[in-house]
DNA sequence: AGATCAAGAACGAACGATCGGTAGTCTTCC
DNA sequence: GGAAGACTACCGATCGTTCGTTCTTGATCT
């Protein structure tokens, strides 16, 4: 297929921890299909695509995932634990102050999509192919995470720390502002990471009208 | 293929109004494109899945259309120049100020992801599947909805009636906001659409940290 | 009014290419 | 020497698209 016009993100590498990837061969398999997969989509990506990439035959492959749909689904699981884990990790130690755990939780989700833009996006956006077995995990873990912020939101809300017309709206707003940043972020653009997840939390909070912040903890 | 787990986004109807569709043959190709594109993505729609929603052999489409990426085109032109449509006819007639300008840009933003969510999802979501001859007009009208956005922040934040960090970043996060809505709405949502319209229209402002508003005009 | 006919739109059939995946073999390395 | 992993070769299915033909329809001409 011809190369497309406008790349789907600006995000050029297809970063991976190490802690994300399996030794050898499978790990080479879910970096390459980590690129193929977030610029072309899992149906637009072939199989000889992916080994091409991977320096291999396509027959190779499946000494190592039973069939692409699997590779697919070992990359949505890494990246929903991975964002789990991000937030779980920045919510830790930040009190019980409802706007301190949105802005850990912000900086956290935005953190993860700048710092892995093809993840997020593969983990979000190609989730839909996979089929229930295989997407269940992901679901999943997608869940407690908007569950996380869902309960801040509303214990906030409780509170009267935050004002909001709708908890479920605010979280929705929260959740896409910052899945969005994925798209955009690039390791060499003007603005830092740090920069962009500061300044998303503090909008998240004015999102949620919150109150000012008195003596925390 | 097989069914996926859960759906890319909730709309069941393929929304297209009369007034975007071609007279018979055409207006339906449009009408079935839209719904598979949106559902599986255009690289996991074929030819044939298409002719059979449409009721006609494969062969047939091309008495319409020369190629299947030209009806993916269209949809996407469609949709950006409803978008704009919209956009353009909430900001006629709403003053100058600001605060107005922002409210009444999002409440069309929105209105548009929630009347024609297929549309939406597929003017933003599949326009990197195109040829780059293909997507130039699209990309056009996306930059002219853009623009006419960062052009009232920008003048807002210069007037000093908006204190955003950063103008680029409010916008983009004004924007995945209201894009987001189309994956999850569908007509009979709990949550009416001027409800959603108001409520995002007000959380763009937060955003923007609109001081409140004087007389307006 | 009835025959004629050009044009658009549908058809069945097939094209070459590519799809995801399998079988069987060979190489490599503990 | 045996397990792991790579290879070559190929499977049937499906891909987007093209071919040549038939059917329908509405205007034209006698």
């Amino acid at each position: 297929m011809l190369q497309t016009a406008t790349r789907r993100l600006a995000a050029t590498d297809a970063t991976l921890l190490p802690a994300h990837k399996p030794p050898g061969t499978r790990g080479l398999i879910l970096a390459a299909g980590l690129k193929l997969f977030a610029e072309r989509g899992y149906a637009g990506a072939s199989i000889r695509e992916l080994a091409d990439a991977v320096g291999v035959q396509p027959a190779s492959l499946y000494a190592h995932y039973p069939s692409k749909e699997h590779v697919l689904s070992a990359l949505c699981r890494i990246g929903h634990e991975e964002l789990l884990r991000r937030v779980r990790r920045t919510l830790q130690g930040c009190g019980e102050d409802p706007r301190d755990q949105v802005f850990a939780y912000v900086r956290g989700h935005v953190g993860m999509q700048s710092a892995f833009p093809m993840l997020a996006v593969v983990a979000n956006a190609e989730l839909h192919a996979l089929s229930p077995a295989l997407s269940a995990a992901s679901l999943g873990l997608r869940q407690q995470s908007i569950q996380l912020l869902t309960d801040i939101v509303q214990r906030g809300a409780q509170q009267g720390v935050f004002t909001v017309p709708d908890v479920w709206l605010a979280v929705a707003a929260i959740g896409a502002m910052g899945d969005r940043v994925a798209y955009w972020y690039t390791p060499d653009h003007k603005l830092s990471t740090r920069f962009v997840c500061e300044v998303y939390a503090q909008y998240a909070l004015r999102i949620l009208a919150a109150s000012p912040a008195g003596p925390s903890a």
